[in-house]
RNA sequence: GCCGGGAUGGCGGAAUGGUAGACGCUACGGACUUAAAAUCCGUUGCCCGCAAGGGCGUGUGGGUUCGACUCCCAUUCCCGGCACCA
């Protein structure tokens, strides 16, 4: 009940959470009368404990979706769940001593609460967590689905060590060559690992990025980057000497002509075969140096070419001359066949490197004339290339892959740049993979009825700790077993599957948390499926939301769902920063400062000295503290190591959980990074108190009046009545497109519309009708406070009455300010009748004084009328 | 280097090719108050002007158009991603 004046968030807000638990808000069904779905999902997180704002800027945004559709009469599924698996809960483990199940049940429960409090509604009962053994069964289901398929399969090969996890890692989890969590420099290992064919879905990922036209473009164009796609040939040089092929891809095979040189990888598998006797020394000694270089250290040297020759020679087919065959670095591996045929003519990076050991240069594509570079890669006509000559590239391509083919030294050929996804990791707080390895019988998997392979209890914390191994490995309990084939003694595989394999379906178990016999009932995903709008961080660009595209589409080719594609709608949300004490400074001088401590500074990447102007352009604050000292603060993303973080307890405790969505809401375009700032939570207070006073000082009247009209307008009711409807239409279009300081704009500006209307004409009618609209309009952005007056008026939840319905005629104003300009500067402005004529239009326009003066002894061109807007009279100068 | 996205008041940001700066924050002035907080009212892009009004203004230079923050061409700078992928 409203009894006082005054709008009190910590005493209302805990009441209706409990109304809406009570009244079961939000809780999913399988709509049977034909109602539409939204499947409303936010990126699921890792349970670290308590939340700041930053955690909870996507689940506001995603609550008021699932709310908004909620009161459109849409079957809302708005789910939540933890990625509860990796790292962290192993790491905290050995520091605090809990084990990484307690520590991540603890977590969960403090989050859950976070959540709570800040009115964000989940349909708990499809909770997910997914390292219990009811979730991670299928894991292991989904793992022995693409065995049978030969999607799963082990390879031994050099795969990226991370020394400080001492676990391998996917290509993806290696940026810059050092692993993504541990920041360690990779090494390379060779080792026999468990790989899914992601490979055999790289034309079908990269093709149905069109087919999803509400992702950001910047996420699909870095999935495209990813995948990699080129189309050029595949064909083999003999080996003079030798009875091999070297083959190579090519993008530019019409430039073969100028190959004069080939280079393989140091790894490639031909180098021994092929290396001379005397070069022998040679070549071992670069393949080692190439060896024990990581990956960073192959990019730090600025590219300078490197490389030994063989001392072998291939015949160039094309051509018919021998040309050398040299090793180096720059030639990768794990691309293409390993080799190259290298023209420098037409590639910067065999220019370099013809140029480095003079080796001979071919141009085969006539350059223009004003041309000054090295090599040439664009377009031209064909030169020194035999039966090419005078092609232009596209023609030159499809001529020699005809040869090509006709002579059966190679054909047309398509590369990814996407490898198989390594996801075999060497960690205890993971999925099991579900294989048993038997000496006469090889590889057998774990029959389905066997499943879940559960991950034994640790005797001892300790055992986590990383040695290179899996833990698992360490409990005879767990591995020894009996082969299912032919029931002798069998060791199972100790490894546990990426994280990621986790969060590749989860969105799919939601649908149907709670089945026993199947990941999910494929009907039930194919009502729910895809999902709307899903709700995250840009950081998952690649890994997660390709995986899960993958897993999608493999779980649709085997029937499981009928969606190819996992996410219909991608939101990817800016970060919400806080205001950091970076460290104290002192004055260098009248223009400089310099930081007193290293701490915050280094990881912030701000330099120890700097300018006052620099620090003013980076959007730095010097502030003097209570004892006098002189601080560097700066706005930085949340997070927990900078202390940066507003927590949700203590703030929606003090000021609100309405109030901390406003905050977030309004702040600025939900795709940029917000600052969180005590002036923003101020003008959020405002504002929701002005909405609190609108009907808490106007109850009484509000009450008396009887239900609105429409059918019986007074002439000073259309004004409100338009601007109502106006609003109504923006912001239903607003939350729609996902933008919710627009939105909240719009609502302010009815608020102030709804004041000037009471002072003018009371409360009426129309004003309780608008008032009510207004509450609902609200809810999804502040429910507790929406919710708490609409109870005012019925006894029912806001959340239960249909959105308001817009009345199109009502925006067709009968009176329109006209704006008048004299060759486009606006010179007027005059309030005319909307079923005013074009030529009184006119007319009144050229009346009005100001206009007069500029058109007076003018010769007028010509007028541009555009009808409900504007008039612009064109003059002679 | 390549790809994606930007650049608008003191700040966050609004603007289907049609009044640039909605909405809010800050700041300033006023009311209420013993006082402060809160609240309410007003002003707030820059320049000239007592005013009416005028000039300038959306990174920069050009173009299209009666009219351009918006479309086209060129260019600078910023943010994000990728980067020896043949």
């Amino acid at each position: 009940m409203v009894t006082t004046d005054k709008y009190n968030p910590h005493e209302l807000e805990p009441r209706w959470q409990k109304y809406w638990e009570q009244i079961g808000l939000l809780t999913a069904t399988e709509s049977q009368t034909g109602a539409k779905k939204a499947y409303i999902l936010v990126m699921f997180p890792y349970p670290s404990g308590d939340l700041h704002m930053g955690h909870l800027k996507n689940y506001t945004m995603g609550d008021l979706l699932a709310r908004f559709r909620s009161q459109q009469g849409y079957s809302v599924l708005h789910p939540f769940g933890w990625d509860a698996f990796g790292l962290p809960a192993e790491n905290a483990a050995l520091k605090g001593g809990v084990s990484p199940a307690d520590w991540t049940f603890a977590n969960i429960q403090q989050s859950k609460e976070s959540l709570s409090l800040m009115g964000i509604r989940y349909d708990w009962s499809r909770e997910v967590t997914t390292c219990l053994p009811d979730y991670y069964k299928w894991n292991q289901w989904i793992f022995l689905k693409m065995y049978e398929r030969g999607l799963a399969y082990r390879k031994k090969s050099y795969v990226n060590w991370d020394p400080v996890e001492q676990s391998v890692l996917a290509n993806e989890q290696v940026i810059d060559g050092r692993g993504w969590r541990s920041g360690a420099l990779v090494e390379k290992r060779e080792l026999e690992q468990w790989y899914l064919k992601i490979t055999d879905y790289a034309e079908r990922l990269l093709c149905d990025l069109d087919k999803l036209p509400r992702w950001p473009e910047k996420v699909k164009a870095m999935q495209r980057a990813w995948i990699g796609k080129s189309t050029g040939a595949e064909f083999g040089f003999q080996v003079k000497g030798h009875d091999t092929q070297i083959r190579v891809f090519s993008t530019r095979p019409d430039t073969i002509f100028g190959a004069t040189f080939m280079v393989l990888a140091p790894e490639h598998e031909l180098v021994a075969q092929i290396t001379s006797p005397d070069q022998k020394a040679a070549v071992e000694a670069y393949v080692a140096a190439t060896r024990m270089k990581s990956e960073v250290e192959r990019q730090l040297e600025d590219r300078e070419k490197t490389g030994v020759w063989t001392g072998a020679y291939a015949l160039n087919p094309a051509s018919g001359k021998e040309i050398p065959v040299w090793i180096a670095d720059y030639v990768l591996s794990g691309y293409g066949t390993g080799a190259i045929m290298a023209v420098p003519g037409q590639d910067q990076r065999d220019w370099e490197f013809a140029e480095k050991f003079g080796l001979e240069i071919i141009r085969t594509v006539q350059p223009p004339p004003d041309f000054s570079g090295k090599a040439y890669l664009d377009d031209g006509p064909a030169i020194n290339s035999g039966f090419l000559d005078g092609l232009h590239l596209e023609d030159a391509k499809q001529r020699i892959i005809a040869w090509m083919e006709e002579q059966g030294i190679g054909e047309g050929k398509v590369n990814y740049r996407l490898r198989d996804w390594l996801i075999s990791r060497q960690r205890y707080w993971g999925t099991p993979i579900p294989m048993i390895h038997c000496d006469s019988c090889g590889i057998v998997p774990v029959p389905y009825e066997q499943l879940p392979v559960e991950l034994p209890a640790l005797r001892d914390l300790d055992e986590i700790r990383p040695k290179g191994k899996s833990p698992l490995a360490a409990h005879p309990e767990f591995y020894q077993c009996h082969c299912p084939q032919c029931d002798g003694k069998a060791r199972r595989d100790t490894d546990t599957m990426d994280t990621f394999v986790d969060s590749s379906w989860y969105f799919l178990r939601y649908t149907d948390a709670t089945n026993t016999s199947l990941p999910f009932d494929p009907k039930k995903a194919s009502f729910w499926m895809p999902v709307d709008q899903y709700i995250g961080g840009v950081e998952h660009a690649i890994l997660h939301l390709l995986y899960s595209r993958f897993f999608t589409k493999f779980l649709h080719d085997i029937g499981m769902v009928q969606a190819a594609e996992p996410f219909e709608g991608l939101f990817t949300q800016g970060m919400v920063q806080g205001w950091t004490d970076v460290g104290e400074v002192e004055l260098l001088g009248s223009d400089h400062l310099r930081f007193k401590s290293p701490d915050l500074r280094a990881r912030l990447e701000i330099p120890e000295t700097l300018s006052l102007e620099e620090a003013r352009k980076s959007g730095a604050e010097l502030r003097v503290h209570q004892d006098g000292t002189t601080h560097f603060w700066k706005a930085a993303t949340m997070s927990k190591s900078l202390g940066n973080g507003v927590m949700v307890g203590p703030f929606v405790k003090e000021q609100g959980a309405d109030i901390a969505r406003i905050t977030i809401l309004f702040a600025a375009p939900p795709e940029n990074e917000m600052i969180w700032t005590d002036e923003g939570v101020q003008g959020a207070w405002r504002y929701l108190n002005r909405v609190y006073r609108m009907v808490a000082e106007n109850l009484v009247e509000l009450k008396a009046q009887g239900e609105y009209n429409p059918a019986l307008l007074e002439v000073t009711d259309k004004g409100l009545y338009q601007k109502l409807h106006q609003t109504i239409k923006k912001v239903t279009e607003d939350i729609e497109a996902l933008r919710f300081n627009t939105a909240i704009a719009a609502l302010m500006e009815l608020l102030n519309a709804l004041g000037d209307y009471r002072k003018e004409q009371g409360v009426t009618p129309l004003y309780r009708h608008a008032v009510l609209c207004y509450l609902q309009l609200l809810a999804p952005f502040a429910p507790h406070l929406a919710e708490e007056l609409w109870h005012e008026f019925h006894h029912s939840s806001v959340f239960g009455a249909p959105w308001p319905s817009l009345d199109e005629a009502a925006l067709v104003a009968d009176r329109f300010e006209l704006v008048v300009q004299v060759s486009g500067k606006v010179r007027g402005k005059t309030t005319v009748s909307a079923l005013a004529s074009e030529e009184d239009i006119k007319r009144l326009a050229r009346e009005l004084p100001n206009v007069q003066q500029h058109i007076v002894g003018k010769e007028v061109v010509k007028e541009i009328y555009i009808p409900g807007k504007l008039l612009n009279i064109v003059v002679k100068i």
